[in-house]
DNA sequence: TTCATAATTAACGTTTACGTAAACGTAAGT
DNA sequence: ACTTACGTTTACGTAAACGTTAATTATGAA
């Protein structure tokens, strides 16, 4: 846990390039410091790009990851607010719960395919 | 299950429009037959279909699903076709369980921050 | 001091996955 | 015959998520 972060620590880590991380600050989805000119990175701003990241490889846009991520730290005061909240995580839920459902038989498809196919290497004489 | 399907009686199930399942057949992911210049679904095309949009949910590309489904009905004779389907079968579950583990983080966060968000709510009076 | 390395902004280019007309054929109902 | 609804191809348009120069600046090593 060091302090601070460059730009190239942390594309060298999460394999992305520094133009990426560069884009995702014009986004708004990340606030590094700045010394200068050049970009400080914080703890925070490394688990963003985590979260970031996860919410892509689960096929979330980024328009939708920003909307997870402001979950995350927001604090809202009005009850409107926390009742808005709410119903978003409730969504999003069900999406993720749907996409479990769509992996799960996915898998089970795979298998099915993988077992015709170990048979088949059996049948053609394969030890 | 009836013999054949239009194209919009696919359209209206799935949700999707005309336009997008002609798209998906020019990238040759489906293969209706014709009557005349008419495009005529069989239950497989609907299956394929159905695989597809399964596919775009998780977050696919359909470059990506198009490799999913010609694993599903490829049965190549040659030994080291079945060697090859099996070790790409096994790179895409690897991928899928990355994906259950991605989906059980951000659902236990979704967790801590929705009752950060009922605790927030009940401390402010609500019934 | 000079060279290499890494940083910056600005701006145009690219791919994917369709949307959106345009311009037309066909079949059913009135 | 006319309208309405649905089908077709062709082709240009577009938003998202970066890639890719270019032109410039700053830092550390030799």
């Amino acid at each position: 846990m060091r302090e601070f972060y460059t730009i190239s620590d942390l594309a060298k880590e999460f394999d992305v390039t520094t133009r990426t991380i560069r884009f995702y600050e014009d986004q708004n989805l990340i606030s590094p410091l700045r010394e200068g000119t050049r970009r400080l990175f914080r703890a925070r701003d490394r688990t963003r790009l985590k979260l970031i990241l996860r919410g892509k490889r689960l096929g979330f846009t980024l328009a939708e990851i920003s909307e997870i991520v402001v979950m995350y730290d927001a604090a809202p005061g009005e009850v409107g607010q926390l009742r808005l909240l709410i119903s978003k995580i409730e969504s999003r839920r069900a999406q993720l719960q749907q996409q479990m459902q769509d992996i799960e038989a996915t898998l089970s498809d795979l298998s099915e395919v993988e077992n015709r196919c170990r048979d088949r290497l059996s049948a053609l004489g394969g030890a």
